[in-house]
DNA sequence: GACTTATACTTGACATATCAAGTATAAGTG
DNA sequence: CACTTATACTTGATATGTCAAGTATAAGTC
């Protein structure tokens, strides 16, 4: 049978570790905070862009999720004070996302748990094999 | 404000790097070949288990799904005859998946398109470093 | 061998995502 | 300026996944 090139293998391996990771994350996650793990890259998004806010298309490309997908995630959280809506004055079709100190308070409590996660769960792997790693997925986001 | 450190910062990228990589995927994947990321990886799994096939249970916890979703998730790929159904003699509660001809066939064309994906999407990232990301990823599997 | 506990799978109720289409506004073009 | 095209967002229909509970069978225990 044809096999995958050490390429289309380093794709499988990368799908196969994130499913699994974001499995366990998510659960921790939700039961320790009461967030997702997409509702906490949205809050990690917001809180590392210029003014804590984003308009609504940006975010989503920025969590690989459809302008339609954001808008259904957000409905709960705006509900829950963790982001608010707000305006553009110079695009009235914009509708800019923003982070609440409710939220930003509860991404805080979050990081933690995820600074832990990060130990725990790559501890198995040194520390220059995972530079390296991580290296090459921040060039493969593109 | 409280940031991510080297390892929480990582496992952000991972998951950042693998949305937004399988997005693409799955939908050249579908356009190309009618299957999804999940169904490319069900039939890669069956194709490297002994016998091809496997029980449903394993197979969940093979591709990071709950043993329901894999109910779900095989029904369509049974009516297309991706896949088959079958009993095992040792134990009446299993319900083994088994690779069809037709499967194996659908594979083998997903896999030279999984090959293209994996050049042209890794090809920012250069060998040694790719190499060590893909040990990597082995590692954080389990 | 009867009784408890664990495992394999399926199903109902629900959560979360996509796509296609619709609305509103902005930007480009003659 | 009128007209076409592009962008930002929302919504209806639908796909795909989870969890909790149910059924069936196996394995462990006394």
């Amino acid at each position: 049978m044809r096999t995958l090139n050490p390429r289309g293998k380093t794709l499988v391996d990368l799908w196969l570790a994130s499913e699994l990771l974001s499995a366990r994350i998510d659960h921790t996650l939700g039961a320790v905070h009461g967030i997702g793990y997409v509702e906490f890259m949205v809050l990690y998004q917001l809180a590392h862009s210029p003014g804590l806010r984003m308009r609504r298309v940006d975010l989503a490309t920025a969590i690989g999720r459809t302008a339609s997908g954001v808008t259904r995630l957000l409905r709960p959280m705006e509900k829950t004070g963790l982001v608010a809506r707000d305006s553009s004055d110079r695009d009235a079709r914009v509708s800019l996302v923003t982070l609440t100190p409710a939220g930003r308070q509860r991404l805080e409590d979050a990081l933690s748990t995820m600074n832990e996660l990060g130990q725990r769960l790559t501890q198995s792997v040194g520390d220059s094999q995972l530079d390296s790693t991580a290296a090459a997925l921040a060039i493969l986001r593109d």
